[in-house]
DNA sequence: AAACGCTTCAACCGCTGGATA
DNA sequence: CTATCCAGCGGTTGAAGCGTT
């Protein structure tokens, strides 16, 4: 039956990370790898859930992962990839393997949102002719469809064009996740700029990645 | 300087799908 | 086939930081 039993979650701590808790999760991921995350409680003595562990590492410590200001072209990804993909963050950060769904989706909820919105009030009346108007009783459902396919072709087109610069425009025919591709694989691993600290305590163990 | 409100983002919660026994 | 576990995902929360009064 089944498989051995969780992990029961008395003395589990939670909260903010210490340094002292990266440092140790870092250098437990860099000698298993990552992976096997209900065995990292166990075998570091972190009192922390399998889960905790997992989401500090892919959001936080992992090594290439990009922090701080968007640069116009990521947020130009963004908006497009959310408007052909809709709230999935994952499948959107998979385009940007430099950030993390987390980052992307609170990027998202903080500035793009309200950017939008504020896009949206500009174009006032104008917009209701849109998408927003997808439930109201004014257009058939065909027609809706129809717009819908428009837009989400309209959106692709304009992600092709963001992704365009250097990259051959294979959008149209199957756009293919960047870390499905060859992953730019950085010569040397970024840091989060908060995580300088802890990199910097690990900096003699930077050898075993490269 | 203090109080207040707003914004940001790290971390948690609950759910789901795939894997496993 | 069924029950259970686990990893991963998206939504949400709350503490900390920041700006304004």
């Amino acid at each position: 039956m089944g498989r051995p039993p969780c992990c029961d979650k008395i003395g589990v701590k939670k909260g903010p990370w210490t340094p002292e808790e990266d440092i140790i999760l870092v250098s437990y991921i860099q000698e298993h790898g990552p992976g096997n995350w209900r065995a990292v409680p166990t075998n570091t003595g972190l009192l922390r859930c399998s889960k905790s562990c997992r989401l500090r590492w892919t959001n936080y410590l992992r090594p290439g992962i990009k922090r701080g200001n968007f640069t116009d072209h990521e947020e130009k990804m963004i908006i497009h990839l959310q408007a052909l993909l809709g709230n999935r963050w994952a499948a959107i950060a998979s385009y940007l393997p430099q950030r993390t769904d987390n980052d992307i989706k609170n990027f998202w909820n903080t500035h793009l949102k309200k950017k939008l919105r504020k896009i949206q009030a500009g174009q006032g009346d104008q917009s209701r002719d849109g998408l927003s108007s997808a439930g109201s009783q004014q257009i058939s459902r065909g027609q809706w469809e129809r717009r819908l396919q428009t837009d989400i072709n309209m959106a692709r087109q304009a992600l092709c064009e963001a992704l365009s610069p250097g990259k051959p425009s294979s959008l149209l025919t199957g756009l293919k996740p960047a870390c499905v591709n060859e992953k730019p694989a950085p010569a040397a691993p970024i840091y989060a700029s908060s995580t300088e600290n802890i990199a910097r305590l690990l900096k003699g163990m930077d050898d075993k990645w490269s």
